[in-house]
DNA sequence: GGATAACTGGAGAATTATCTCCAGTTATGG
DNA sequence: CCATAACTGGAGATAATTCTCCAGTTATCC
């Protein structure tokens, strides 16, 4: 009944309750620098308990994607909802975008879990499902004003964030900011028309630079 | 030695001949179909040989990536070479982004092997190092002609091409031509100016779709 | 068509990751 | 401060994958 306990069950003794709250912690640095693809002894290692109490508290590598996760996802609903506010819609997507690639940029395992269904569980999922019409409200409301191409439906959102998604994962070593280059191309290509370009937010990669890229 | 004979030393026997070709082309389907990470078993069940077969011809598996690949990449830089003779630099952009397209979306393990450095061997590494000025010629063609904004830099073409890649390898099991969209998005967001969004190249998803995508 | 070098294929060694088990240790409540 | 239920941690069982080895088979050359 390793990690049933859930919430019905008497609380954890404060020690065990103590090592939890280390191997979660410790899940959320390792996840955000090398994805979720870690072992678990990894984890454990780097939160300083034994591979059986990690067991003993997370039936297995899902569960505590599960509750590493569920924080970082909720967080993004947060920043949709905040996008929404804002005065101006089309600002509104911008902002929704930009923070979004700040998250993905810094934390591997976020993105991972964003775009893969199998990662995670209940916890993660519920929260994967709130973020779709948080998401969705935005563009939407954008899309009203008359500011984005309305030739797009909430269907295609997630595709446009996947795309700054994956230039973030793949200059994530050498220049962790470079993503914003190419949202800003996208964000043009999104507009219904425009005179000019918009200024690019990072300057480009130089050969030798891009040379390291993908390894 | 295993699969050292390269070029100088004597031809292979007709039946090993036979053998090796034919784990090339179980190669190639196995890894268009699932990507480069399965096993060399399956491969060799694939092709009808022993396991045993497969590891004297090749002494691992990114030797056998590096003979199932080579010729993929060659195919599109002769694709890179085509789009440049294209009369109009701008249509020449966009027939080498379909193209490119049409590809990776089709073989999961050529968009692996392009985008990962540590994929293949010395063939392949070859073939991509030649990709790169062919990619590069038709997009400078385009931008001296004034039909690509001209921040870019050609170290950003790849990055475009990766943004539709990353689309095409995510709808691939639910609808292997939404990739298109998302490309004519990006098109729009290339061009210097433009008055009205291009119509785009394939319909939406619906929800339900939607929700069959990343898995 | 026989001698032999080359090749075949699968059993299993080596490696790596996941997960279980339990002897020993520790927090807690009476 | 003691009894004991709860927890700890790592040794190893299990499983998956990569790669090696060699007894048996087959193509080829004379």
């Amino acid at each position: 009944m390793t990690a049933s306990e859930k919430s019905t069950d008497r609380p954890l003794r404060a020690d065990a309750e103590r090592n939890k709250q280390r191997l979660i912690a410790a899940a959320q640095e390792v996840y955000a620098e090398r994805g979720v693809e870690v072992t678990l002894d990894d984890i454990a290692r780097h939160a300083g308990v034994g591979i059986g109490t990690a067991y003993r508290r997370f039936a297995d590598h899902a569960e505590l994607i599960d509750a590493a996760f569920e924080s970082e996802v909720r967080q993004m609903i947060a920043l949709a909802e905040a996008a929404l506010t804002h005065q101006d819609p089309w600002e509104g997507v911008v902002q929704l975008l930009l923070t979004t690639g700040e998250h993905v940029a810094r934390n591997r395992g976020l993105r991972e879990v964003l775009v893969n269904r199998r990662l995670g569980r209940d916890r993660v999922a519920a929260a994967r499902e709130q973020l779709t019409p948080a998401v969705n409200a935005v563009f939407t409301r954008a899309q009203q004003a008359g500011h984005l191409r309305d030739d797009l439906e909430v269907t295609d959102f997630p595709f446009i964030q996947m795309m700054i998604g994956a230039t973030a994962e793949h200059s994530r070593d050498v220049a962790p900011e470079l993503w914003r280059r190419y949202l800003t191309v996208l964000l043009d290509g999104l507009r219904p028309a425009r005179n000019s370009p918009t200024p690019l937010a990072h300057r480009a990669l130089d050969p030798q630079e891009f040379d390291q890229t993908m390894v």
